[in-house]
DNA sequence: GCAAAAGTGTTGTACGTACACCCATGT
DNA sequence: ACATGGGTGTACGTACAACACTTTTGC
């Protein structure tokens, strides 16, 4: 019976994870540069440790690495090409992650650079992490258009154009703001607060915040953004 | 630079597979006994070779077991609980397969014993495979729903009443059948043949077969399933 | 001629989309 | 007072859901 273990090559396991952030205009994913000689950004990543499972580690290097905690995350793929690292064979598994932007603060040392990048302005990436991303992109439209992720992106509080510019943003269009205010709104899903925006618009936007108790009993039908885009896996 | 790869742990690579196979009358996975000492039902799986890919891998077991090639073949999901295999620590990947039932003829060896087992009648599984195949099941509903796969539970010539249960086996519901036909004509994807099925009902129903061409230029919009159903990847 | 499954048509409703005007406020 | 972004309502068309009867043919 150990036999059939024994005979078996093992692997190296890594965990990347594609961080997306919305600063207000565009949707950004942060990126490192790892060590002062390297000179190709790539996604944060680590290596799995013998006593966590999967997600579990792909939180922790998010955290060692962004101080971020308790944020969305979700397995994305498996990417395993023989030489995907042309070093060492290694099979890493890809989150992809949701975080407020606004309440990042680099955490890296020394030994990491870190910056946010528009999705539409990335930088030439290591190994496969472009695909990673690009497949990120998609998967974040995909899901995005069926479940209430969106809000994961944005602060506690938010008006509804701050709202729309995110989706505006994911599906890079631009939706009718009267349609997309009646479709969110009939969701019952948001809370409206006395407070306005004050500073960003001489008339002010209502902030909104969404009703947990709803939003965590969600998991099912939502909207039905997808455009025209090409959804695919 | 390689210090830091010599430093990790690297782990075990199984690939694990839910072939799902609709007989006509309802939806089925392909469950396999390993060894002839043991006695509990577990997916097709094998572990993954040093010079092969991840889906590459999953075919190549498919293709080992079963002798299914050409077929389709999508990832599933990387399971890596520390203890989901209690004697040596396993990162598996699952895939999930749609195969013509039809087509089948067992090609395992005496080693293995195979059966085709209802979803809604499983025995119990191996390890965590039990959580795969619930996982499988979730992701082909919501595939399906947008994604013409289904045909590919059919033989090439297949009835529209075929068609219907085949959706009323995956939702586990019971589609109008006016409504079903107008939806799938629809999609302009099937080719009437003048053959009618014999044998079956007395009048006989007319035999379609895939648009192949259209079938291949088609990943985006399809139908829109999802009917009351529990979504949620 | 009857039973069993195949095939087809209409209507109401809900939802998405397109589109234009008034409102509040800081300057 | 005016410019800027915030907020709302209506009308149309499309697409889905509900529903019943006729057709074919093996027995």
């Amino acid at each position: 019976m150990l036999d059939q273990y024994k005979q078996q090559h093992p692997y190296l396991l890594a965990l990347d994870s594609i961080i997306f952030g919305f600063d207000g205009e565009s949707l950004k994913v942060l990126l490192v540069k790892r060590g002062v000689e390297d000179e190709t950004w790539s996604l944060m990543g680590g290596w799995l440790q013998p006593n966590e499972g999967l997600e579990q580690a792909a939180a922790r290097i998010l955290f060692d690495l962004t101080g971020f905690t308790n944020v969305y995350l979700e397995q994305l793929y498996a990417f395993g090409d023989p030489h995907r690292d042309p070093i060492v064979r290694t099979i890493s598994v890809a989150y992809f992650s949701l975080v407020k932007i606004a309440d990042y603060e680099s955490k890296t040392s020394d030994l990491y650079k870190a910056n946010w990048f528009s999705i539409y302005d990335l930088p030439p990436l290591l190994f496969d992490h472009a695909d990673m991303v690009e497949l990120a992109i998609k998967r974040l439209r995909y899901k995005a258009a069926q479940h209430p992720i969106g809000f994961e992106l944005l602060p506690d509080k938010f008006t509804i154009p701050q709202l729309k510019k995110l989706y505006d943003a994911i599906y890079n269009t631009d939706f009718d703001k009267r349609n997309f205010s009646r479709k969110i709104l009939s969701t019952n899903l948001l809370i409206k607060l006395e407070e306005k925006q004050k500073g960003f618009s001489k008339r002010g936007a209502y902030f909104y915040q969404v009703d947990n108790s709803k939003y965590r009993a969600i998991t099912n039908s939502f909207l039905n953004f997808i455009p025209n885009s090409e959804l695919g896996i």
